[in-house]
DNA sequence: GTCGAGCATAAGGTGAGCTTAATCTCGAAC
DNA sequence: GTTCGAGATTAAGCTCACCTTATGCTCGAC
């Protein structure tokens, strides 16, 4: 029979790439991920891997092998959460993953709403860009996870996740009635690798030109403070800009944020992801949308 | 994460109700099989079996589990099923499982067929009776059976099996114009057990009389024998009456017996298993229906 | 009451699977 | 060309899961 923490190895391989990311992923050593791929490949009867210049490559059998693991582990969450849901109401840990904006507004009501109505359940929070997320769902890091996505970044598929929707909202400019207008400004954006970095940058190229980023902030209350005292032009969502400082005008842009709920496919009916989704959803009125 | 091998045990449990069937069935010892249950109970976090008089049965979450085991199981069949397809053409050993009278007149030539078409085939044959087909499948005895279904019988429903139809044949009765005519006679009926034994029984019921059993024969040339010395009637399909014995009037009643070719569900694309279904297919027309 | 079937627990041996350490190869920097 | 580091594999050893044997317990049949 095979074996489902081979099948799980496998699939992070073809996420990751190479042996060694794969071993970081579930703090293994690179050999043992090495023999336990070695072992399915042996079960398998065919050539799962081979090696490309310094890294190794999965083969069109190995491609087959890594979609039917999918829906093996699949199946197997969904079990878990039957027997998580006949063991009865939300309890235990509940690792949430939100980014920076989420943690600050939304979480604290959500997790007040949350742990008041499941007392023996122990949210635990980190903070996480949503480029990371479903790798850290996937490593079971995290159970569930806020994550967003925008108009010019393609929502990150990944057929080990699954996400449903919560919000959406406006983006605005600071000082510039368009990004076209901002063309020469010297820009804030995120760090790169964020989404929110992505974003900006593929904003600019959808009007015309090449941002010239100056400073690289996450922090949104930073961003509007380097933005009044005139270092500089940003893009920031409704939630970052509630009570933005006096010197910055604010122009809302037709270009929107959508807030997700992501989890692990096959999770969606654990009790405790749905509590959590419950919660997030009794929060959302609370916010200055 | 959740153990298919216990798993498997969970639902081989499910199936024949005592710990010390499944250990027979898997070939282990009834403690071996106690103790990775115990262990599937501490990693499930509920009670999943209790303690009935001198046996055990499955809770509700018990059963629950099983499901959810069975489609687990059945996503695992289908990844190795896959893995043998990619590995090329069918090759290896093939179990396969027939009802007696399948064996003599179908078998030989479809495996004619299937080892001159595919030469690394290694096929290998037992005899079975189509009601313990299934577990031999769930066991992994057998890869694909022949069996049959009567229309009294209700089919056995397996979730873990899978048929595709094959053919179907009329039933003869010997020396009596109906089986209602029979009522005083003695009967000739196959082992108590068989399918066949048990459509016998319900035709007779059907025709509103408890059959007279004198003879307990499997084999279908042994009862025409002893029909034709005057020792009774008997039912038999018309592939075991192709040449009846000259003293023997075969009557051909409105009840007919349907052959099916069953394997383990998700192992239905299996390279192995769609070459035997098609090599039966091939022998259809040399049959004497 | 006695006996056997069925299950559970204790104790022990074996193998799968992990770690560490060493080796090999490739690719980039100089 | 040489060096160096990253990545992968192999060898050797250790630990733990898991199966067996042995034993005991409980229930139901006779």
């Amino acid at each position: 029979m095979l074996d489902p923490r081979k099948l799980h190895l496998l699939r992070e391989l073809a996420r990751r790439g190479t042996i060694a990311a794969v071993a970081e992923a579930v703090t293994f050593t690179p050999s043992a991920v090495s023999q336990q791929l070695s072992a399915l490949e042996r079960e398998a009867g065919v050539r799962l891997l081979e090696r490309t210049g310094r890294t190794v490559a999965l083969t069109p059998a190995g491609h087959l092998l890594v979609e039917h693991a999918q829906a093996v582990l699949e199946q197997l969450e969904r079990a878990s959460a039957a027997l998580a849901a006949v063991r009865g109401g939300p309890s235990g840990p509940l690792r949430i993953g939100a980014f920076p904006t989420a943690a600050r507004v939304l979480l604290p009501p959500a997790l007040a709403t949350l742990t008041g109505a499941h007392p023996g359940l122990e949210p635990m929070v980190s903070e996480i860009d949503p480029a990371d997320v479903s790798a850290a769902l996937r490593a079971g890091e995290l159970d569930v996870a806020l994550v967003h996505e925008y108009d010019f970044v393609p929502p990150v598929t990944d057929a080990s996740t699954e996400t449903e929707p919560l919000f959406t909202e406006p983006m605005y400019l600071t000082d510039r009635p368009s990004v076209a207008a901002a063309r020469a400004d010297a820009w804030i954006m995120n760090k790169p690798g964020t989404l929110c970095h992505t974003m900006a940058i593929r904003a600019c190229q959808a009007a015309g030109f090449e941002p010239l980023v100056r400073h690289h902030i996450d922090d949104f209350d930073t961003v509007l403070a380097f933005a009044a005292a005139g270092q500089g032009v940003a893009l920031v969502p409704r939630l970052a800009a509630v009570n933005p400082p006096r010197a910055v005008r604010l122009t809302r842009l037709p270009l929107s944020r959508r807030t997700l709920a992501a989890f692990r496919r096959g999770n969606g009916e654990h009790p405790a992801i749905r509590a959590a989704i419950a919660a997030f959803h009794t929060a959302l009125p609370h916010l200055p949308l």
